[in-house]
DNA sequence: ATAAAAGTTGAAGTTAACTTGAAGTAAAGC
DNA sequence: GCTTTACTTCAAGTTAACTTCAACTTTTAT
């Protein structure tokens, strides 16, 4: 009993959690290379990868999808352990973790709302007072230096 | 009186716009090639801007930041006017278009959220009910269709 | 035992979103 | 009027996030 068996039903190949996750092996590849999620290999070098792989995954999928970079996922879910299942304390660290960027982010789509639908109410006059959307233009007045983007 | 004068009170060079906007004018150009923005010419074949189009670049950026390409968004916004200044209805017909896809992103986010701060509820082991973290699990028992994602 | 299917690496190619550079033209300040 | 600053186009270079390909190995199925 001194090495774990890596039957197929304890891990999942490349091809099963890319076909469960959605995602092409050649992503997976990618991902692993750039430290987003890891595996452990076969006698014969193949990877196989724990089911948790799924839900870190799930999170990459999600966070790309509103902007934030694999590198930014990168270190978010740095704390997040990849050679055994999370623990309740991993994850609050994530959480805790997280929770700033994606209360921006949440932010962000709100005063795009708020915008758009804004504007129908005051015809279209409320922009110079939005910091959101124009953050550079209030700026613009302070010399030459850095312009801030929201 | 024939044609108007383009003095710098009325309209905006590319560089007045890229400093008031924080966005680098081999940008705007870049953005004008690809449909987003528009300019008018002056006699000697140079850019000038409504002061109008500050805002459109301004939802540009934060539409990037959320997830949106270039593409989605030239086409969120093909209903906005760039050579004269939008009104009230030119702005309903965007909100009405661009609603949905802010809706999914609000929720996104928030399924991202709620799947933290639940797992330190519940200790990790509520993944299973989460439709919007694994799609493409629950399709994985269909077939060899193309893959759903989110 | 053997063939087919799935996996391996490394290098090169792709797309989006820009930036940089070169060579020249226009506008603004004195 | 002249100089400086800002603008013009077009081509080529850059970075992120992948995909494709080639040549080869491992695993699975019969």
């Amino acid at each position: 009993m001194d090495k774990p068996a890596l039957c197929r039903n304890e891990y999942l190949t490349v091809g099963q959690l890319a076909k469960r996750s959605g995602v092409a092996t050649s992503a997976l590849r990618f991902y692993e290379s750039r430290g987003l999620i890891a595996a452990i290999r076969t006698d014969g070098n193949q990877r196989r990868y724990l089911a948790s792989m799924l839900r870190r995954i799930a999170l990459i999928q999600v966070a790309q999808s509103v902007g934030f970079t694999l590198e930014e996922i990168t270190s978010e879910l740095s704390s997040l352990p990849m050679n055994r299942n999370a623990t309740k304390q991993d994850w609050e660290r994530v959480a805790r973790k997280w929770s700033n960027d994606l209360e921006q982010k949440m932010a962000k789509i709100q005063a795009l709302k708020n915008n758009l639908t804004g504007c129908i109410g005051c015809g279209c006059l409320s922009m110079q007072k939005c910091h959101l959307l124009n953050p550079a233009d209030s700026l613009s007045g302070q010399g030459t230096g850095p312009q801030r983007i929201i």
